[in-house]
DNA sequence: AGGTTAATTATGCAAGCGTATAATTATGCG
DNA sequence: CGCATAATTATACGCTTGCATAATTAACCT
């Protein structure tokens, strides 16, 4: 005789399948209203689960917070470069600078949720390191491009300048990155990146 | 006969002075935990008076938030323009670039400043229209200064341009603005600034 | 001096926060 | 089917939050 709670019916799902939505809540959130909008409760509703699921699937929210940002920079640099797709390797630096300007990378959700990151990497230990190792990756990826195109150019591709130039292009594309999300206004980003490659 | 309570002692102070310690604890704190972190209790503890004054200066917390917005944004305007000095309008205007990417306009504090507020500016509509003002006016003197620099080199100063200029420039001056705080790198303004007014 | 008053502190409240734990129930297996 | 178990929900606790209000006191005025 069990009594007929109104108790909330669900589905069991893979733990990676939570996970992952329980992710994709947390980032939408803290695009929101940044990491302390981004409320335990407020998650669990997003995510359709209820918010003691949060914590049978991560030990705290700092933890899901982790979580979401790794997950976050890593599919940046992946979708990043996905797009660097060309014969050459001038077309394919081309491709990824056009990328790294344009949506999906660069928009207002993106912008907003570096903004609500900002602070918290900025204390949180583990965060730096996951911002370290992604923001270091994207520029050995970057380098070895550009040391491509150098030899290809004819020119001998010197290990100290390619460092050099991957890393003011890197400059470059975060300054435009900003102007592109946080300001609507449309600008061809095919001359930029023409400027660029030049 | 009265109780010699543990009350802790004050002393009185005009309103401007108190209102304007309000808003320099609350700028501060909301650089490192943003607005949601930044609560009236730790604003209150940094201004070294009891939470409750907040209440009689403020109507509420987000009255207070968006004094501080409007005290922070006209104080960037003019702290850059004031720096803009010069005999000739052109050296004026690479004093005014060079100023707009170089400390204290640009530093952590000031990024961090900026990350805090975006998701509260974009989700309310008088800081919104603070914003707006404030940008407006910043690239409306910028437009004027560039109008003198097109005159005094002799060319027409087609107003149609000047705009353009002004909103290009700006733009050039966020992108840097974002790239010099965020990243520790310091890299020379003066050529970037030469640059721009090429 | 002493009284007035506004500035300031102290206290309290309801709601929301992260977290802990117990109660249920969907699902795979014999 | 019936049972076991992990996934999920429900509930509760202590703390913090913004806000309201009462109690105190520093400073000014005559």
């Amino acid at each position: 005789m069990t009594v007929q709670g109104d108790r909330r019916k669900f589905r069991r799902e893979g733990a990676d399948q939570r996970k992952e939505a329980l992710v994709r809540a947390t980032l939408s959130l803290i695009a929101e209203e940044g990491v302390r909008g981004a409320t335990v409760r407020a998650i669990a509703e997003r995510a359709e689960v209820t918010q003691g699921l949060i914590r049978h699937y991560f030990s705290s929210k700092e933890e899901l917070v982790l979580a979401a940002y790794t997950q976050h920079m890593d599919a940046l640099t992946e979708q990043t470069f996905a797009k660097a797709e060309g014969a050459s390797a001038k077309i394919r630096l081309a491709a990824l600078l056009v990328a790294s300007v344009t949506p999906p990378v660069v928009d207002a959700a993106s912008v907003g949720l570096w903004a609500g990151f900002l602070n918290h990497v900025r204390q949180d230990a583990r965060m730096q390191e996951v911002h370290a190792r992604t923001y270091h990756g994207f520029r050995d990826r970057l380098e070895a491009l550009i040391a491509e195109v150098l030899a290809q150019d004819g020119g001998a591709a010197v290990p100290r300048d390619c460092r050099r130039l991957a890393i003011a292009c890197n400059a470059v594309i975060d300054g435009l990155w900003l102007e592109g999300g946080a300001l609507p206004d449309a600008f061809g980003a095919g001359e930029l990146a023409a400027i660029v490659v030049q």
